[in-house]
DNA sequence: ATTGAAATATGTTCGTA
DNA sequence: TACGAACATATTTCAAT
């Protein structure tokens, strides 16, 4: 069910639907058929609509890392040797459990990754031991993230 | 409810609830009881107390941004004229929905946005009308995702 | 697409161990 | 902590519009 732009139509009462579900997966669609007035079964049909859709990819319990003791998040820039070590980069990238995000990217590096450690001391051991270790890594920029202000989904 | 590193103790039981509910936000507590052979009511007391010890900030629909038309991620350093109009920048920053992430940084720029934009064009409107245009902004140093390899969350 | 109602499944509380 | 039972809600399906 694509339009022309390759992309899937939806309309307002869906768009209140995912808004509210965005905010807590867990909230009972009748509660929002209550709030936004149409039937329990409606909002049920139009999610399996999404879903079908591909729109909706499912949801997550969201953890608080701070309450584990993980207070560090840092950006790092990854330098690789050649083009052809990049797919065996992200196998041994993907064993680093502090590794959250790996993206190829234009500019500067072969590779940027997002990292999350409990301290500064452990962000210095997952550099020097596990990303330096990697082969085809020949250097590596490191961004900490002081303070995070934003951090939310595509606004619908 | 804080152990000595000031981070919560969490139990391998409470570990297998939480990896089903951040794989699927609302797969059911009676289903996970089965699973891991305990009852419901117990589930639901771990739940209580995971919640009221701050680790489980609450749960999310994810949306698959693609399908909406949004192909193209990228991260941008920004330069800022002084530290002074940090504050003013978030909050200008903030009013730009297109904006995913927002980082104080250590490193060559003052702040690190991730961005969602439906292609290039649109990222090209984003960084010349919303965020050069932005008082305090002297320069950014853009990097498109041609690829995100790896997303997920801490693994517990 | 939407509805109400019926059937099934789940969430939640509580007394007890 | 954990349990089971009882009760309150929610999900899911379906015939009808």
């Amino acid at each position: 069910m694509k339009s022309d732009d390759n992309s899937v139509k939806i309309d307002g009462i869906d768009k209140k639907i995912l808004r509210y579900l965005m905010e807590d997966a867990r909230k009972p669609i009748l509660e929002i058929a209550r709030h936004i007035g149409i039937s329990g079964a409606a909002i049920h049909q139009r999610l399996r609509k999404l879903e079908k859709s591909g729109l909706i990819a499912g949801s997550k319990f969201v953890i608080n890392p701070k309450v584990l003791g993980y207070t560090t998040m840092a950006y790092i820039g990854i330098f690789l040797d050649k083009a052809m070590s990049n797919p065996m980069a992200v196998k041994a990238l993907e064993k680093i459990p502090e590794v959250l995000e790996c993206h190829y990217t234009t500019g500067d590096w072969s590779i940027l990754i997002k990292v999350l450690c409990k301290d500064n001391e452990h962000l210095m051991h997952v550099l020097n031991k596990d990303i330096q270790q990697i082969e085809g890594v020949s250097r590596t920029e490191t961004f900490i993230s002081l303070n995070q202000q934003i951090d939310r989904q595509i606004s619908i």
